[in-house]
DNA sequence: CCTATATGGATGTAAATGCATCTATATGGA
DNA sequence: TCCATATAGATGCATTTACATCCATATAGG
């Protein structure tokens, strides 16, 4: 049991903590696996691929994707490395920025994309949505948006 | 926008999971980074500390340990080598059970547990707690308990 | 008993992550 | 214009994680 010393966080809000780890990672490893038993790449891929969609043809600036996924920025880095290399996104100077990369997405990657959908969006609702009513969903997505920016 | 070919996933569910990841994100980077900048391990010890203290002299079996942290296995048994490795976990043949382990607390794991947890605490407060109020942090736990067996 | 299978836990190897730092370009003064 | 500092993104290196297996003991069925 926590000692509770500093008196700071209450009781509630620790347990609110634990609980959203815990529930994350179980959400989380049910998703990661049933992609990967699809021979699907790993759910950071998808999340890259939408937001890149989402832009069109203009893609997104690394820093704003970046923002968009709270990614780290070596992380992100690296991750647009490796879908560069499999020919999933494109990576070009930015004409605005000489430090500036714009991401884009090719057509292998809104392929992709498609065929991970129907995996992804199944495991949500196993993981997530048969456990909710609509209005506990949205309940739930209202009180977590508290904890970021909201987008 | 997702296709939502398959119909399955409501749009609030799609929303509350992405959600979870965002908000999982963005408060697990500010603990960690408070734990680290004050010169202390993960918070993945934290848990598994806090888990060995309460389970007393009796200690926990590692797929004991595992379940209560949804931890891999193969995670689990490399973060307890660590661990007792520096002294904070010792590791016991089971005596019930030839292949089993029994692992427990050190006074020097409950001492490392003991300076955590103030700095723990005060992030948690600030990630999480600040956000809510007490019974807005309740809902919350409640939501989120539905997403995993809830121990 | 003896064999087949299941379970607890460890481990080799590859991939991903964190951290610090680096390079290059931008930008805001003096 | 020149310098100081800030920002975009990449990278070397150490640590951690994932995946696939492996080893040892347990347990069930014949």
């Amino acid at each position: 049991m926590p000692d509770k010393s500093p008196g700071r966080p209450s009781e509630s809000a620790v347990r609110a903590w634990v609980r959203l780890e815990r529930a994350h990672r179980a959400a989380l490893d049910a998703v990661e696996a049933r992609l990967s038993k699809a021979g699907l790449p790993p759910l950071a891929w998808y999340d890259v691929l939408l937001e890149l969609e989402r832009a069109g043809k203009a893609g997104l600036r690394s820093f704003q994707l970046q923002a968009a996924m709270l990614f780290q920025q070596y992380n992100l880095s690296r991750l647009v490395d490796r879908m560069a290399a499999a020919g999933h996104v494109a990576k070009a100077p930015s004409p605005e920025d000489g430090r500036g990369l714009v991401l884009t997405i090719t057509a292998s990657g809104r392929a992709l994309r498609r065929r991970m959908w129907p995996v992804y969006a199944n495991a949500i609702e196993d993981a997530v949505g048969q456990h909710f009513s609509d209005a506990e969903a949205r309940q739930l997505a209202g009180l977590l948006g508290r904890l970021y920016g909201e987008e």
